[in-house]
DNA sequence: CTCACCCCATGCGCATCCTGGTGGTCGAAG
DNA sequence: CTTCGACCACCAGGATGCGCATGGGGTGAG
């Protein structure tokens, strides 16, 4: 269970990190609103707890882009002020809880756990790219339909480019997300991915795998297209 | 059995949560409305004893809110005044009862108990995948219409897997949910699987009890498709 | 006391993944 | 257009660890 928290205040910032941490969430941090908008759209944070207050992009910008761009991650907003205003925007904007500094950590716990738990409720588990859809709470695959069966190194690596479909995705960053422990020969990223498109895509006639030389994979829609 | 009492008025606060512990409950506080709200979403409860007066965020409103997203948890209404149009406007919200303050404490456990009686007798206590039924209430099993017997323990770990169809269900998870006691070895469950499979798969040549590698086990639909 | 249940330890089988290597492909510079 | 170097795809063999099955013994209930 990964959180993003974007907070500028190193010491609050530190804070949450080493509490969270304790609670048993993976705990990322970002220090300014654009690395927060960044990070945030990969799409892999379960929660995302976000200051209203920040240098460069404001907290209420960062909410306000994510969801345009369709990203139903649960967002905690921090506000300072504990005016009826600040909630209201913050809330507008798609946030889906506020809590006013000073705020209790039993609270912030709590209010998060809530979160967590009803997202999971809500949201369909189910990322689709084109006909390719991922059930993650489901662990399962499908291409127009049919399933695919995938070993769970596969899975993940494919869950990764399917968070960031359209984008190419490192190397570096799928070893990152993918490999638990971390490890660094790119190689083993090639091989998954060689995997996955005997899988994925030759025994369907497709090419939704595509390759960026020198930079990675990238996830696409090839149904279509010229 | 778990009872969530919403309720800013700490003395009385108190003295619910001790007299419902003693009556054998597990009581949750919440000191506001909007707390309220947030816990009594996560659906753990069996009950929520609701203040019709709080700070933030009243009891109509909570009431009302739960009801809009679909929560179907008794909720017994507490009230200061015991004027006909309060009473009827907490059950027009959805609430399930309401009591007057001042109240007598043996009036309200056994409406209480009432109540939870009544939802247990109302809410469908049958889980069912495909032709694979578990009576909850009865803890009786069945496949296709005969009977299955099953240990106390195989029908924690079915029952869990069955309140999930569909999707993977992590060892951690059914470890949590199925031994009270925390108990650790993933080894348990996977006994307990072994056992299940023989009784609700192997007998009856199918294979709903999937394993899914690195996760955990996923109860499925087994009749149809791929 | 008897019996059912389930914890616990153990060994085995196998899926999965890593390793290393070879051949192929791409892209830029000559 | 050709050449060259770097990057990438893919294969096969082998180690690792996960998951399955089994049974003995402890424990609590009737």
């Amino acid at each position: 269970m990964r959180i993003l928290v974007v907070e500028d205040e190193v010491d609050l910032a530190h804070t949450l990190h080493t509490g969270l941490t304790a609670e048993g969430y993976s705990v990322d941090l970002a220090h300014d609103g654009r690395q927060g908008l960044w990070m945030a759209r990969t799409g892999e944070y379960a929660l995302v707890v976000l200051d209203l207050m920040l240098p460069g992009l404001n907290g209420y910008k960062v909410c306000a882009q994510l969801r345009r761009e369709g990203n139903a991650t649960p967002i905690l907003v921090l506000t300072a002020k504990d005016g009826e205003w600040d909630q209201a925007e913050a809330l507008d904007t798609g946030a889906d809880d506020y809590l006013a500094k000073p705020f209790s950590y039993m609270v912030l716990v709590a209010r998060l756990r809530a979160l967590v738990r009803r997202a999971a409720a809500v949201a369909p588990p189910v990322l689709a790219v084109g006909d390719l859809s991922l059930d993650v709470a489901g662990r399962v695959c499908r291409r127009a339909g049919t399933r695919v069966e995938l070993t769970p190194r596969e899975f993940a690596v494919l869950e990764v480019l399917a968070r960031r479909a359209g984008q190419a995705v490192s190397k570096a960053d799928l070893l990152y997300h993918a490999w638990p422990d971390e490890a660094l020969d790119p190689n083993l990223v090639e091989a998954r991915v060689s995997a996955l498109r005997k899988k994925v895509d030759a025994a369907f006639r497709r090419q939704s795998l595509q390759t960026v030389r020198g930079t990675g994979y990238r996830l696409v829609d090839d149904r279509e297209r010229d």
